[in-house]
DNA sequence: AAAAACGATAGGTATTACTTATACTAGCGC
DNA sequence: GCGCTAGTATAAGTAATACCTATCGTTTTT
């Protein structure tokens, strides 16, 4: 059998008799007449197959069926309102939280910004989600993320990036290497060292492999680490020589653990995107986030100019 | 600012699309036509001011504001689902509770019918609620209980009521009063004795009253008790006569510790009475009680044969 | 490249929900 | 008793809207 399933309309209806106890005083509040109230009423109670209030006292009173329905009405009517607020505070940022894709080092770009997200929309819960630079494109598509930190523009035209951070990678060496003292460096002589390399397929990677085969310099690929951490501190240690982005080796720089070579005629440029989808329903946190991003950019004029890139 | 409320027709689609993934299978299986979906969905997109699905990905995807309306439609609609099984429980008697107002012992006479109603109606929870006959009325009208039990009809036509059993009431002595082994008394010899009373205020008193004016009898109301079981107890010491409802003293006639005078001439019945009020909407356990009454009369043949009484 | 799947849009129709006008009923004052 | 007031029910007309059919525009599939 089939249960009666009212509607949200009847329910406030029939409690704003309940509470005002009377149709004529509800249909008031209701800005209706009071017929049309009587109305809803009686198909209310015609659906229930219930007589919800006692006619006979003509005082809107309410039958024990009445008296159960009350306290339904209350609580979907609040869950209602519940929900029409939560909606709400999506809009105001007062809800939300904001997934987004980096890889090891580009999440270090991304900390300021984060700084001065959190400072505006304490509300807003964020997830920064650790993903292979190849890998994220397709948690784009697949909604996983919104927005996605890259060093390169993904194919395809479904995406749209921002560009937001130009950082340029050093080679480091410690203190003690040989090439620590050197002003500047020839690429030729890096032929002869040993690099400690990050194992992670990159554009990046092959930017510098076809450099030094322009430069007829051999790549000597001594050590492969799985993470940035690693090649840092085994660089440390006196092991040859690194390739990493500036922004991760500026403290060991700073403290002088770690020294910076400079090479001639060799530099690589990492311009550092928010990538997200084409045609993305971006939540208000993440437009708000952009937006950020936005202004930061223009505050501290970063280097490389902001701009938004259309591929194709 | 007014928020924006939904209805739960579009929380119904809305739910629907995004558990079938896509407005054509949630036409299906609502018995739709697939614009009937998309255009509840505009419109609570409209009313929101939020967009609910990629519609970019075209399978029903939902956004971050859908996956949070989601939750709540969710709740509204199990809410709703649960009203009207509660609603429906109410009919089947599955849900509900009886308030009944007696008195001290016109509650005794309620106790079988009561005992069967129970086991009938197990899910259904009963209140009886000690009043003074007086006062039941009132209380009737003023809807605290559906049912009182009176040994009276309530004046005024806005009652209603159904006799159910016929008690005499008894003069009691105890076992070594001079009353307690004659065959017959007459009234007259009753003049000399100190009658324990019950005192409060009832029809029965008054008929009482009378009846030994009638007989022209002196009546000396040696002690007046608050209840019937101080009555009882004090003529069970060796005080005086009481009358009292032979429903009460059963079992202490049994046991011995009370004797029946049986007096020439004076016979006093209580027709007991389940009363309510004329156009009240009996609550479905109410009319069962009632139809329990009225099997149990039958079968049991009690006295006063069952019919229904209008007043006027 | 054609076809299929899916959603959006437009216009017509039927339902529904509200309105105004009026009738009914109970309680109250004379 | 009678009329009066306050409150609700009923009836008929109208405005709103929810649904349908038909069609179009995309994207995805083969």
């Amino acid at each position: 059998m089939c249960l009666a399933l009212m509607d949200i309309h009847q329910l406030e209806t029939f409690l704003a008799v309940a509470e005002e106890r009377g149709f004529s005083r509800a249909a008031i509040r209701l800005h209706r007449t009071q017929p049309a109230v009587s109305q809803v009423i009686r198909k209310l109670e015609g659906d229930l197959g219930e007589v919800l209030f006692e006619r006979s006292a003509r005082d809107g009173t309410l039958t024990a069926a009445g008296e159960l329905l009350c306290d339904y009405a209350r609580r979907m009517l609040k869950l209602r309102a519940e929900a029409a607020s939560a909606m709400e505070e999506l809009k105001t940022l007062d809800r939300g939280r904001l997934l987004i894709a980096a890889n090891e080092y580009t999440c270090l770009y991304l900390l300021p910004v984060l700084d001065r997200f959190r400072r505006l929309c304490p509300q807003i819960g964020v997830s920064i989600q650790r993903s292979l630079a190849s890998k994220i494109p397709d948690e784009l598509l697949q909604r996983t993320v919104e927005i996605g930190v890259l060093s390169f523009h993904p194919e395809g035209d479904l995406f749209k990036s921002i560009a937001v951070y130009t950082d340029e990678l050093n080679f480091v060496v410690n203190a003690e290497h040989p090439l620590a003292s050197e002003k500047r460096v020839a690429i030729e002589s890096l032929g002869a060292e040993s690099f400690i390399a990050h194992n992670v397929p990159s554009p990046l990677r092959r930017q510098v492999v076809a450099a030094f085969e322009r430069h007829k310099t051999p790549l000597n690929m001594g050590v492969e680490l799985p993470s940035l951490e690693a090649v840092k501190r085994f660089v440390a240690m006196g092991n040859g020589v690194a390739l990493v982005p500036g922004l991760t080796v500026e403290r060991e720089l700073a403290r002088g653990e770690l020294v910076r070579v400079p090479v001639e005629a060799l530099r690589f440029e990492r311009h550092l995107r928010l990538v997200h989808r084409k045609r993305a329903n971006l939540s208000h946190a993440a437009i708000a986030f952009l937006k950020v991003v936005r202004s930061l950019s223009l505050e501290r004029g970063w280097p490389y100019e902001f701009r938004v890139e259309r591929a194709g």
